[in-house]
RNA sequence: GGAGAGGUGACAGAGUCCGGUCGAAUGUGCCUCCCUGCUAAGGAGGUGUGGGUUUACGCCCACCGUGGGUUCAAAUCCCACCCUCUCCGCCA
């Protein structure tokens, strides 16, 4: 939710609210509503106040004064229901508008649209094409199959099998472990929550189609731990010491992926279920935009010591979303496809999210709301994926990468079963 | 799934039957000061959040789980919902 005062206040806060879609004539038009709505409100409480003061009055009254005050009493109140519809409409009106104002764009990132990113950095050898692609290196193998999956749950599911559940895990065990070293606190979170959580992290109303919902119960299937990770702490006055506040949640994810029909149709690309390990990191205003690099450079790491080629993009405006003030993707290069494909991502979200949710820090002696990152540690189905096209062997094998062969009982190839 | 109890400030805990002077007693904690070689004890004062308005002092509004209702007036009465706890049943 975006800050009113400052949109009035910051010529740079409102330019980059522009960049990033919102026209001036909207801004204008809401700040013009949202003076109206405080005059509203002062006028309002005006009449609350002396409604009050007469109400004591006639608590103190003989018996004989009652009811000549009572009836004044009553002219008021009808005067004060008046006003109060009146400030109710203009109070939804001006937040209505206000839920459509995006987050302001950082001044780093570029404009334009999906294209328009910014290449922040290449790292890596291009691997060549393999002689097949992870969906067919995966089934050849026996350790994915989604034939059965589709016979169980319907398309876009799928079994991992066998060494691939081996690598599963040592992929969990590796990222947790390796964030555990820079202070991520662990976390196992509800992937069914209620609605207002959705709301409140961000991903109502915007994305609700996305999303499965358990109507009989009011609860929603998160597709991403981030709604967790996000709701830890709402509502509460965090002590600036205690920032920042690192977590990394690990959770399965469920996305019903509509209006992709036809988009990656084969393998664990793109599925309605899959695993995740996610960094989210509450931060002192101060220091969010290090916490993002250190986000970055995590990601970074996790895939050069994967031995994977990748590469990082700054993010355009058009691309960013409602929530992020500034996006880097990983992207890592898939042989098949001959290109780079989006694995893991982070964003700043500054005080956006964080204003709806209520959290905030306190700092000596003034509240302010704090600032909120996330970024995606692993993606389970799509690193796994990447891993079978850049290690694949010319025999049809895996070379399972180095740092995860302590992890998965020094597993080194994966081959296929002889029994 | 069945039966019951309860949700009040940082915490503990009154107030709710009998609506008004209750943003809320009291205790603990916390902060400032006093006293005291140090510490402990003791004494005085202060100590919620959000919002509006004001140069400022201040004034005002809202908040006693959430949302509605009754009333001139609600922590207190009515309705719905959420949550917590206890007992029984069931269960990984």
């Amino acid at each position: 939710m975006i800050d009113l005062r400052r949109l009035n206040d910051d010529a740079d806060y409102r330019l980059g609210a522009i960049r990033k879609g919102a026209t001036p004539d909207d801004i204008e038009l809401l700040l013009s509503l949202e003076s109206e709505r405080k005059q509203a409100l002062t006028g309002v409480e005006a009449l609350r106040a002396e409604q009050n003061a007469v109400s004591k009055e006639i608590g103190r009254a003989t018996p004989e004064d009652r009811p000549a005050k009572i009836e004044a009493a009553n002219q008021l109140k009808i005067k004060l229901a008046e006003a109060e519809t009146a400030l109710s409409t203009a109070q939804e009106t001006v937040t209505g508008l206000a839920l459509q104002i995006p987050n302001p764009a950082h001044s780093s990132v570029p404009d334009g649209g999906e294209e328009d990113f910014e290449l922040v950095r290449e790292a890596g050898e291009r691997t060549p094409a393999g002689p097949m692609d992870h969906a067919e290196l995966g089934e050849s193998l026996g350790i994915v199959d989604t034939q059965r999956a589709v016979r169980m749950s319907g398309s876009r599911f799928a079994y991992i099998l066998g060494d691939a559940v081996r690598l599963q895990f040592a992929l969990i065990q590796w990222t947790m472990n390796k964030l555990m070293g820079h202070d991520f606190v662990p976390a196992v979170v509800p992937v069914l929550v209620r609605e207002d959580m959705m709301v409140d992290a961000g991903f109502f109303p915007t994305d609700r189609d996305q999303v499965y919902e358990l109507e009989r119960d009011g609860l929603f299937l998160v597709g991403t731990a981030e709604v967790g990770l996000a709701g830890l702490h709402r509502g509460e006055r965090l002590d600036a010491v205690e920032l920042p506040k690192r977590y990394v949640g690990y959770s399965s994810c469920f996305r019903r992926e509509a209006g992709t029909y036809g988009k990656d149709t084969a393998g664990l690309f793109r599925v309605h279920q899959f695993d995740k390990v996610e960094m989210f990191i509450y931060s002192h205003p101060d220091t969010a935009w290090d916490e993002l690099e250190l986000l970055r450079s995590l990601e970074e790491e996790i895939f050069s010591e994967l031995e994977i080629p990748y590469r990082v993009i700054n993010v355009a405006t058009g691309d960013l979303g409602n929530a992020a003030a500034k996006k880097y993707d990983i992207e890592a290069w898939i042989p098949s496809q001959q290109t780079y494909r989006e694995v893991t991502s982070c964003s700043n979200y500054t005080d956006f999210s964080a204003r709806r949710m209520g959290t905030r820090v306190k700092d000596d002696d003034a509240t302010t709301v704090l600032h909120t990152l996330n970024g995606t540690a692993c993606a389970v189905g799509r690193t796994l994926l990447t891993i079978f096209e850049n290690h694949q062997q010319p025999d049809g094998t895996i070379s399972v990468p180095e740092v995860l062969r302590p992890y998965c009982g020094d597993l080194d190839v994966i081959a296929p079963r002889t029994s």
